[in-house]
RNA sequence: GGCCCGUUGGUCAAGAGGUUAAGACACCGCCCUUUCACGGCGGAGACAUGGGUUCAAUUCCCGUACGGGUCACCA
């Protein structure tokens, strides 16, 4: 008996490592090209921080022309989700973010380096596990999660590191009839790694984003097969992104302590390894402290929250890629209506610690993002939105849609347009007055500001509706008319005019526009009047004016 | 605790051995021929700390504090 024979005893149905070597070519792309992957397990829940590792991984694919795919980590059966492949591709539609190879949907893929489901990829990696096993640089372990849970305790007893390593990796040199008598006698057993590292020498890394870092070498005889026969993260990424020609393992920083054993794993496989970038978390702020963003306590921290709030997807990508390079809020500034494609996206420009994640600022992007939409582009993406999360607004919208849409189109598509709109779901609040059967169907407080006098507003809106309105005026006349009235009921016609001399007047013309605006809208802060009157039109104008309730 | 990493205004951050230490969001004030939003101008506000090295350190080195990560048959 030797370790070929231990081999084939522990996985006698496999196929040659050569055939998956040969079966996966190296890929043909041109010079420099990255291939990188998203590779996240199947929980159906898209974190903000996987968006945003996709979103460079995509990027840099792209920008070199090179591919991005989507695996799926599916190697922990206690962690399965239902429909968690699906889930992610949603996410990952949503944002405009479909890989090029990989999962696009629960069951079906695309590429040729599949399986991209690990669960299905279960005799690559134990093909692998054997070879190793042949070359002793692996060996199956007998212990039981109880035992290892003693022997780590002892550890903490003694002080000593923990782990499975030097004297405590007690199965690593058993002698060959008792490891096979166990087999043959059917107990349970894992395939851990012989690890040759030594904990006193260093090993050096470049990380794209972190820099150098130094390691102690990995001496760990770490799992690479669980009993359940699949393998440990650790293992699978290394067989795979071998098999798939990954160039670069972009990843969140939780890994950046794994890199020793990965190296290792690969240098130990006789695969040449790809480069990592370690990606900062996105964090919150807690108690004064920042801890990464939690799935379970911050809504914001799941994907679906911002299509939930209405917040374009290329809001939040923007916004992402502030986080990500300093230098796209300058790019942005100098190419205001370039696509977000067209921004060349640096790793070594990316911050080495985490970011603290800023709703208020993604709200200011976002409000800059939909200022720039067409009105048509405003009610398609909200009626999508509403779609799903407000029938009533979607029934408000499609009721008369030329209408509806000479309501987005106040003050937009001009030079300076409005940014009052940061999600869709803000769409509501701002246009709802504009409807006559919402508005007439409403009691409306009318909270008047400077001018509180009953009469006095009276006497505004009357004479206003008398003399002055007519729906067929310019904007010019419409405002000059505006002056006339404030002037003839003694208010400056000019803001100017009253400052200088307070005392002459019983207010400015922005006291009587004011109350007509208030009158009309029964709201304080509304968008240029004159437009708002073009687009209720005379009738409602005039309705709105005579009907008030004060 | 061991091992890694980090620390520039409230937040995101640029930056270099010698700078008046950028910019963005937020905040405050003024202006923009009537509100609000936009836009313009201006304001307040920062190099964690102690030692070195140096003519000179926020920038380089060491320590301290604080923060983050990691030490599974989870990824």
């Amino acid at each position: 008996m030797d370790y070929k024979d231990l081999a084939n005893l522990i996985f006698p149905n496999v196929k040659p490592v050569e055939y998956y070597e040969e079966k996966y070519p190296k890929r043909n792309l041109k010079e420099g090209a990255i291939v990188t992957r998203y590779a996240p397990s199947p929980t159906g829940f898209v974190h903000i921080g996987g968006l945003y590792q996709s979103l460079i991984a995509k990027k840099l694919a792209n920008q070199t022309e090179g591919v991005f795919f989507l695996r799926v980590e599916d190697t922990d059966q206690k962690r399965e989700v239902e429909n968690g492949v699906a889930g992610i591709v949603k996410a990952l539609r949503d944002f405009n973010m479909l890989p090029d190879e990989g999962m696009i949907d629960e069951e079906n893929e695309i590429g040729n380096y599949g399986p991209y489901k690990q669960s299905l990829r279960k005799e690559i990696y134990q093909a692998y596990a054997k070879d190793l096993i042949e070359k002793h640089l692996a060996y199956p372990c007998f212990d039981s999660p109880e035992e290892l849970d003693q022997m780590r305790k002892k550890q903490e007893e003694a002080k000593v590191r923990p782990g499975y390593y030097g004297v405590w990796a007690t199965w690593r040199e058993k002698p060959l009839d008792e490891v096979i008598e166990k087999i043959k006698n059917g107990d349970s057993y894992i395939i851990r790694l012989k690890s040759m590292g030594r904990e006193d020498k260093k090993i050096k890394h470049h990380d794209l984003i972190k820099g150098n870092v130094d390691f102690p070498e990995n001496d760990q005889d770490i799992v690479i097969i669980k009993s359940d026969g699949l393998p440990t993260y650790h293992f699978a990424h290394a067989i795979d992104d071998h098999l798939m020609g990954t160039t670069l393992v972009i990843r969140g920083d939780e890994w950046l302590s794994s890199v020793p054993l990965h190296l290792q794993l690969f240098q130990t496989l006789g695969f040449k390894a790809p480069k990592y970038a370690h990606l900062a978390p996105i964090m919150k702020e807690e108690n004064g402290n920042k801890r990464k963003l939690s799935k379970r306590k911050d809504p914001e921290s799941a994907v679906e929250f911002y299509a939930k709030e209405g917040i374009p997807d290329e809001a939040v990508k923007e916004y992402l890629l502030n986080i990500a390079n300093s230098n796209f809020e300058q790019w942005r500034k100098a190419n205001k209506n370039a696509k977000l494609e067209e921004f060349n996206l640096q790793l070594n420009k990316m911050g080495v610690s985490g970011a603290l994640f800023d709703m208020i600022k993604l709200l200011d992007i976002s409000k800059t993002v939909i200022s720039k939409y067409t009105k048509e582009e405003v009610y398609e993406e909200t009626i999508k939105w509403a779609n799903s999360y407000d029938k009533d607004l979607k029934q408000l919208l499609e009721k008369d849609k030329d209408y509806t849409l000479c309501v987005l189109g106040i003050e937009r598509g001009n030079e300076k347009p409005r940014k009052d709109i940061a999600k869709w779901s803000d769409v509501k609040e701002n246009i709802e007055y504009m409807y006559d059967d919402v508005y007439f169907s409403k009691e409306h407080t009318y909270e008047f500001q400077k001018i509180q006098d009953k009469e006095e507003i009276k006497k505004i809106i009357s004479l206003y509706l008398e003399k002055y309105f007519n729906i067929e005026d310019d904007k010019q006349t419409w405002f000059d008319k505006i002056k006339d009235l404030a002037e003839e009921l003694g208010y400056a016609r000019e803001v100017k005019m009253y400052k200088q001399e307070p005392e002459k007047y019983k207010g400015h013309v922005g006291d009587v526009s004011t109350v007509i605006r208030i009158a009309l809208t029964a709201r304080a802060n509304t968008p240029d009047m004159y437009e708002i009157m073009q687009v209720l039109g005379e009738n409602s104008v005039v309705k709105r004016l005579k009907e008030i309730k004060l």
